[in-house]
DNA sequence: GTAGGATAGTCAACGTGGTTGACGAAATGG
DNA sequence: CCATTTCGTCAACCACGTTGACTATCCTAC
C-alpha cells in the first residue's frame, strides 16, 4: 500500500505498521522453531488462556468477544496441539480450557521473541525513544482498547 | 483484553491498541456525519483509490492482496456508494474504479478527522512527542509493510 | 491478418474470524 | 421442587482473504 499523502494518515498507519512488522518478524521466527500453524490472533488467545486455564465464555470476556467466537478459536487452537479441553469435576457444563506443553512453549517462545524485538527496536532508536513510545501510547490508549473482534477491521 | 504480564508484549500491544484507539475515535466521528457503513478497511482503500480512480487488479496490487479481494471490496464499497465503475473506453476489459461524491466526502472527512485526532495527542503529550513517534516508526517499518491482507490477522 | 500469449474481470469453492439466535444439560436459589 | 441462570454447541450468516479456472480483450510477432 502506498503511504499516504494526507498528513494525518500517517500516525495510525505507522502504528498499525509498526504493530505489523513486530507481528511479522515475531512469525517468521516462530515458524523457524516450528510453530509454522500459529497465527496473530493464536498468541492474543493463549495469552487469554493463561498457565491456569479458563473456560470458553471467559476467554471470550477476556478477549471482547462472543462465547462463541471464543469457542470456535479454542477448536482450531485444539486441533493444532496448543490447547486442551478438560471436564470440569466440579461443574459437568464446563469444559476448561489449558494450554498443553505445545501451547506452553508457543507462548514462552513468543515473549522471548518479542523481548528480542523490543531490544532490537532500543538498540535502533535508543532505549529510551522505546520506553517514551510505550509511555505515550499508554497515555493515550483507552484501558478497553485490549479487544480482539475483527469483523472487518475491529469492530463491527 | 487484559494488558499483558509478560514486559516484550507491551510495545506490540500498545502500537495496535493506539491504532485501534485512533480508528474507533475516526468511525465514531464518521458516524456522526452519516458515514454510518464506513468500516476501517474501506478508508484504506478509498485512499489506494485516489481521485485518478484505478482498477480492481491495480487496486488489489496497491493493498498487497489479489485482484478478487480487491474486487469483492469494491463491490461492497459500490453498494455502499462511495465506489462506482465505469467502462475503460480504451480498453474493453478494464472497469474503472472511482470515487463517489459520497466516497470522496468519506475521505475526506477521514483526513479532517485524522489530522483532528493528531492534534488532540499533540495537546496532550506534545507536539515533539507525536513527531518522534512517527519518525521512530518510520525508521523500524520496512516500507513494504503497509498492506491489507487480513485472513486471520495479517498474512496468510 | 492472424495465431498466441498476456492481462482484466468474474465465478466458484474454501478457510478464518466474527455475529446472532436457539437449544439442551447442568447448576443454583427461592 | 421448580424457575432461572449459565455453559457449551449448532446453525445460519457476514466480512475478508485465498487459489484455480474461465472468458473476453488486447498486443505482439510472424
Amino acid at each position: 500500500m502506498a503511504t499516504p499523502d494526507r498528513p494525518g494518515f500517517a500516525l495510525p498507519l505507522l502504528l498499525l505498521a509498526g504493530f505489523r512488522a513486530l507481528i511479522d518478524d515475531l512469525h517468521a521466527e516462530l515458524a523457524r522453531h516450528g510453530h509454522t500453524e500459529l497465527r496473530p490472533a493464536h498468541g492474543f488467545v493463549l495469552q487469554a488462556v493463561g498457565p491456569a486455564g479458563t473456560t470458553a465464555s471467559d476467554l471470550g470476556q477476556r478477549l471482547g468477544v462472543s462465547k462463541q467466537a471464543a469457542g470456535k478459536t479454542v477448536d482450531r487452537l485444539v486441533a493444532l496441539g496448543y490447547l486442551e479441553r478438560v471436564d470440569d469435576p466440579a461443574d459437568a457444563r464446563r469444559k476448561l480450557v489449558r494450554m498443553t506443553a505445545r501451547g506452553h512453549d508457543g507462548l514462552h517462545r513468543s515473549a522471548l521473541v518479542f523481548d528480542e524485538l523490543r531490544d532490537r527496536w532500543a538498540a535502533t532508536l535508543g532505549a529510551d525513544r522505546v520506553a517514551a513510545i510505550e509511555d505515550d501510547l499508554r497515555r493515550m490508549v483507552p484501558a478497553d482498547v485490549f479487544r480482539l473482534d475483527v469483523p472487518g477491521w475491529f469492530g463491527g
